[in-house]
DNA sequence: TGTACATCAGTGAACGCGCGTTCACTGATGTAC
DNA sequence: TGTACATCAGTGAACGCGCGTTCACTGATGTAC
């Protein structure tokens, strides 16, 4: 019963920081308003998580379940590795236009001077980059160290082109022109992967 | 003379904010650091600029403006427009890697809160991308509208591959692996865009 | 050329605030008898 | 079952520091006569 009080209270709290990441993004996190959203004092953080990095990664990894989760069900509603590879782009888009600050804080969260990114989360990620290697494999017949390299470059151009679309920086563009322009992107690398 | 004075006061401030910039990155950058380079009073950075912020702006121009021309010395040491384009890419590379922090500063750097990046530093950034278009259109036949997406398309793509590379995030890459990786990608990209 | 005065860029100590983290305390929970 | 005691999760006020920005002052520069 004293364990899950205590699993409560990690839940609560985790609970808090994601919604706070999903409506205001990781910018506008503060410990003091995760702990009083989830109604205990600001100490507590500091009993169930060693310290508020800890906790936004926690609150990552949901993220990122869940986007792993939803490029999964890409890959499951096909057959073809050629559109189940165009399905985990649309799905990739679609998330991030769907989830706009959990998804930056994805890559935004930078750890504090002297910390490393622990393993365990970095292997998060990896699993991302691991959902394209079958369609990939099953188009292209690569040695598999290529492939891993391939399908890392991939996804990257991929992020590069969601992200890029979502900055202020540059002008942003509608989600549909996003979408269009993701489509003739993968549809000419692939085209041109395979007909080397 | 008075002008004169001023303005070196401005030289001073963007060198010192250059420097530590291209040093130490953006994240390890102070307002005391700078002015104490420069030789100068904390107060004077607000006599010489608006706030850090817009110091900041001025030093990523400067960081813009080297990373453009090696971009066009890429465009004008070729002359066969798939070349060209692998060359820019390759430029590309190369300057993120001789300059991790400044290049990675150009992306890192938020405003605060209400205020928008001002659009003569978006102009800048969008020049880069428009070093593409030329060799581009060459290339393939298509519309300019069209070409604009393709060409920013295109960029990104480059973009998200060479930042994902260098992150703590994931498994850095060697540079020799990014440019070959890179170079595959585009060669790929170009033949499925011209074989449609 | 020299003197008195006005201006204002430049100064740096002080302000102000945000915010992660700590720590001396307390009250709920569990244990012993 | 009831009582005394020990433990320790949970508390929140206080700490500590970082850091951008301000502002009352000053000394260099320019102007008037």
């Amino acid at each position: 019963v004293a364990e899950s009080k205590r699993e409560k209270l990690r839940e609560n709290l985790l609970n808090a920081a994601e919604k706070r990441i999903i409506d205001q993004g990781i910018g506008a996190l503060r410990a003091r308003d995760i702990t009083q959203d989830a109604g205990c004092a600001l100490g507590s953080l500091y009993t169930a998580y060693k310290d508020l990095d800890l906790l936004i990664l926690a609150a990552n990894s949901r993220t990122l379940s869940r986007l792993h989760d939803e490029l999964r069900a890409a890959v499951a509603a096909e057959t073809d590795p050629h559109k189940q590879l165009l399905g985990l782009a649309a799905a990739y888009v679609s998330f991030a236009l769907n989830n706009r600050h959990a998804w930056s804080a994805l890559f935004d969260h930078r750890m504090p001077e002297g910390a490393e990114v622990p393993d365990w989360h970095i292997q998060e990620h990896a699993a991302l980059v691991g959902e394209i290697i079958a369609p990939l494999s099953a188009l292209l017949q690569t040695e598999p160290e290529q492939l891993a390299l391939q399908a890392r470059t991939l996804f990257s151009a991929v992020h590069g082109i969601v992200k890029l679309s979502l900055e202020d920086r540059f002008v942003a563009l509608g989600p549909d022109t996003v979408s269009a322009a993701l489509d003739d992107f993968l549809g000419a690398q692939l085209r041109g992967l395979a007909g080397r």
